[in-house]
DNA sequence: TTGATATCCGAAAACGTTTTCGATAATTTT
DNA sequence: AAAATTATCGAAAACGTTTTCGGATATCAA
């Protein structure tokens, strides 16, 4: 049970290897008939056609790379599944690799594709990337990448984002609405990009509407989740801040206080107003469900692969590529943990 | 800037490219000082083999594939942690693939990894599959399987698994222990074997305990989320059956079963206790704490790879390989839903 | 010196496809 | 009928690597 190639159909019918290369991808010089029959044999014979083989010759893989810094995060694999789907539709397998928030893994993985020769690189940045030169060397081997979400303003490719520092000052303002007069944020870490423009939207929020910024009212969330939600409000209690609004940088950070003020006894919203951010699936699920930022994570997959593959196929095509950027809507889901 | 080559270090070098290639291979039969003018020569160069013309001349990708029902799940992105990094370590990338639980669409997937000619695959069935033709297909292609979590039997390949019947015997026995007298299932879709095999070990330890079996309380968690799990709570409310303890299927739809027991003020654990299955990362962070039983999806994954490597490598030599089935411990993990 | 034995190197085939370009046969035009 | 055009096919090169096998040179024993 020998492998069927292009020759063993070709010895079948007695013609030639080229004709039946052709035949089969509908050149115009090949007859009808002869199209008809090396058609069916190949049929018979379940020819498929080498993988390896046109790769060489073609040299294009029709892979494409995704690296995210976690694939467990809810907004990410809603990403992944935009990006796999729009991918597939157009014939291309995506292959996904995690940074787990290292930029020592990240760069591993960005070699990785390179040396695997994908045809596309899509990344949204680890937390502590700020050397970018693998990006850079990406670029250089003259792979189209695109970045998404977490994004580094250094460097000159194509990007699709949300507006984080506005949708931060929605975020604020909607506590500020609601009445709220002392809030708080448990922010990100430092270097992420979106980290940043969140805090900066949530201090032009309270400027914006007279209320004073204080520095002590912001709690670190290094890595953003739970744990960390959890620890802040802790902290907050201990502090005995008094404060009646938390503008969270994420879902699982607000989940975290809003359990440790359960416990406190501490009434949300009543006592408390708590605003989350990415619109995480069990965030409608709690009591009281969160009020949220949504980000839309399944636009921004689809939005960052048809971004991907307009610079392959400019590549392809041998036209320059001019980079853009794109930014998506977000929008204040109310819910009950917010008046 | 052309790509470098072969030919190109042996141009440069005024030697062949056999002899290249061999020394950079660290073949016996070219000497140290060559060997040595090489290595610089490709440092200097940055080169770097071209993975499609060796996957082509060697007849392999050094690329496994992965097909998990959904990615989300913590359970799977275990699983993936530990495969991904023990195939990493061998040298191997691992294309990950959804199934989205769709049999249709897991026969794509494996499909495509099939065209894409990875030289093993490894999967966890989604719920519907029952036919697995698309199985044997690949195992006709000649390439190594091996099935983990959620198996069928009727495949003839490796296996790795843990002892659903006993573990979920376990956990109800964690239950009658406590003093539950009255203790209701939440089980899974019909088809998948995990789902059977759970429901089985929580029948068995009833009826082993001297409690009756009564097929009244059990309930479907079709797609055992939270959402799942508030549904059959509700109906289980709704249904006014006398009951202190649940089993169920999984701990997202045992935390829905809790919120809307908190809900109706019904008291986890003091009027009925909730055991879970998986530890989730998030079932610890929760009050109360859940109760449930220890998968090992990171030891699971290291396994299943380990596995995997075992058949690449036998398939290679070329001597016959028996499929093996290798079962993983799991524990209770008592916390505070349960008495 | 001769023959034997290591030691080192390279020619060439092979992997399976795509594509260029020229050749032949069939058809049309003049 | 000759010339021009069209339709159909195939030879061959190319992609970049790996590996077999034989050849050349150097080293050694006789």
């Amino acid at each position: 049970m020998k492998e069927v190639t292009l020759k063993q159909i070709a010895e079948n019918l007695g013609i030639s290897i080229t004709t039946v290369s052709k035949a089969l991808k509908n050149y115009s010089d090949v007859s009808k008939k002869t199209k008809a029959l090396v058609k069916e044999e190949a049929k018979k014979l379940h020819y498929k056609p080498n993988v390896f083989a046109v790769n060489l010759r073609t040299k294009e893989s029709k892979t494409v790379g995704l690296i995210v810094p976690e694939i467990v995060h809810h907004f990410f694999s809603s990403v992944i599944n935009g990006i796999v789907e729009e991918a597939e539709r157009k014939g291309y397998l995506v292959i996904i690799l995690q940074s787990n928030e290292s930029y020592k893994l990240e760069r591993k993985q960005v070699d990785l594709l390179i040396s695997k020769r994908v045809d596309g690189i899509m990344i949204s940045l680890a937390n502590d990337t700020v050397d970018t030169s693998h990006l850079l060397e990406a670029m250089e081997h003259d792979i189209p990448l695109v970045m998404f979400d977490k994004i580094s303003k250094l460097v000159k490719c194509s990007k699709i984002i949300i507006n984080d520092r506005q949708a931060a000052y929605n975020a604020t303002k909607h506590l500020i609405d609601s009445g709220c007069k002392n809030i708080a944020h448990f922010r990100g870490a430092l270097l992420p990009q979106n980290s940043i423009d969140r805090f900066l939207g949530y201090k032009k929020a309270l400027e914006d509407h007279g209320l004073k910024y204080d520095s002590s009212l912001v709690y670190m969330c290094e890595r953003v989740d739970y744990e960390d939600g959890r620890r802040a409000a802790e902290q907050l209690i201990k502090d005995a801040k008094k404060v009646d609004g938390i503008f969270a940088i994420t879902d699982m950070a607000a989940v975290g206080a809003m359990t440790v003020f359960k416990e406190h006894g501490i009434k949300v919203p009543e006592d408390i107003s708590v605003m989350g951010f990415s619109n995480w699936f069990l965030s409608q699920a709690i009591t009281p469900a969160l009020s949220t930022i949504n980000q839309p994570g399944y636009e921004m997959g689809r939005g960052t692969f048809k971004l991907l593959r307009k610079e392959m196929k400019a590549k392809k095509a041998g036209i320059p590529f001019e980079p853009q950027t794109k930014v998506l809507e977000t929008f204040v889901v109310k819910r009950e943990s917010t008046k």
